[in-house]
DNA sequence: AATACACCTGCCCATACGGGTAGGTTTCTT
DNA sequence: AAGAAACCTACCCGTATGGGCAGGTGTATT
């Protein structure tokens, strides 16, 4: 943090965040810092890309919940370009929030419950170039269960959590039913679980706000 | 709105939101406007109900997902006080929290997504005397399965959420196995469904983050 | 060519589950 | 005192579901 030249250079920040309170007063509070100069703020991801895409920043921090696209995606898109900000996700530390942003690229995550002072600090550590998160077993990062479905496990979990049966699976995707029993029972295992609800109650606990998987 | 005296009597507001940021952004816009007059803050329910018990107010802005308690608990508890302030709920217009707040029994929703000034009009709509909601079908507060459901039944739903068989239902519950099967039975009729899976799938999708509810 | 893996299907079996019937106690309201 | 409603239990029955076994196809990797 100590710059040597002093603070000559500040830190480039866009803001995205669907709540206009939030958004408004952390524009303020970026705004009043001297490290920080605002470029930009957007109330949905599709205006966050939008504005970074044409004046490039350092980083930029978002809600994990934006409209229609989402963090995980956002940062899926992001990823793929070449100057694209470092995204620090401000959201809810309670469930694994944090996991999943690491997990999807993020360079930061600082708590909504947390004090002000540490999105500051958090969103400089980040500009450096250094990674912040709430600590967590980053072994749970590759073994995380729900990585290893396969794309027809994950499409049949989704439709389970719809609450369709073994005969309406079948129906759904087109094939015999005892293929529904055969893709369930490895996702069972995968999922070390043993039952239909085990299946539906970990997909609504596990998926905090990402959209739907369809890809390998 | 128009008191014939002017605004003499000032309204007597008391903020409750678990984020910080809007905690501190709210306090600010209703000290700023002479109409109000700010009582108290807290970010958890047991802190506003703790101040609002000893200094009424006219009127309660909450956050809908308090710690610990939730809105829902939050206005039901208030309702049997005598001198409890009128509750206006701050809150994501998505989903069907407006609907939700409505059936507690608070006296206004103010979207997240909204203008700020929206909030401070209501608020003092509120305090006139008036409920200010957005639209909603109101034949839909009576229909509501879910609020059908008995307090056996709405516990057996939420143990039912997190993957439990009927056998741990019933070791849960200290009940027979044929019990834990009657509630279910009478549970699944009254939410026009026909399966434990359809049941979870229901409980997650109708739950728009309320706390658990284990009152009649 | 060989191997691995996702995907698909059929069959058998034991258990879990949903639906129906028939009672019972307690508590609150009328 | 009577009635309604929540809550509890037992029994029977048919289907849904989960687990195991055995095998076949297509595609990508080595």
């Amino acid at each position: 943090m100590q710059d040597p030249k002093g603070q000559a250079q500040q830190i480039s920040v866009a803001l995205a965040d669907s709540n206009m309170l939030v958004l408004s007063a952390m524009s303020e509070i970026f705004d009043r810092d001297p490290r920080f100069s605002l470029s930009s703020t957007a109330s949905t991801a599709e205006g966050f890309l939008g504005t970074v895409m044409r004046v490039p920043v350092q980083v930029g921090i978002i809600d994990w919940n934006l409209p229609a696209l989402g963090g995980q995606k956002l940062i899926e898109v992001l990823r793929d370009h070449p100057d694209a900000p470092r995204i620090l996700v401000y959201g809810d530390s309670a469930g694994d929030l944090p996991r999943l942003a690491l997990a999807a690229g993020a360079a930061g995550f600082t708590p909504r419950n947390g004090p002000i002072d540490g999105l500051l600090d958090t969103c400089a550590a980040v500009a450096a170039g250094q990674m912040v998160f709430p600590f967590l077993d980053v072994r749970e990062l590759q073994t995380d269960p729900i990585y290893q479905l396969t794309k027809r496990e994950r499409a049949l979990l989704e439709a389970l959590s719809r609450g369709l049966s073994n005969r309406q699976l079948a129906a759904e995707f087109e094939i015999s039913a005892n293929t529904v029993k055969f893709h369930l029972s490895n996702l069972y295992e995968k999922l070390s679980i043993s039952s239909r609800t085990q299946a539906v109650a970990f997909y609504f606990s596990s998926r905090l706000g990402s959209a739907g998987d369809d890809n390998n």
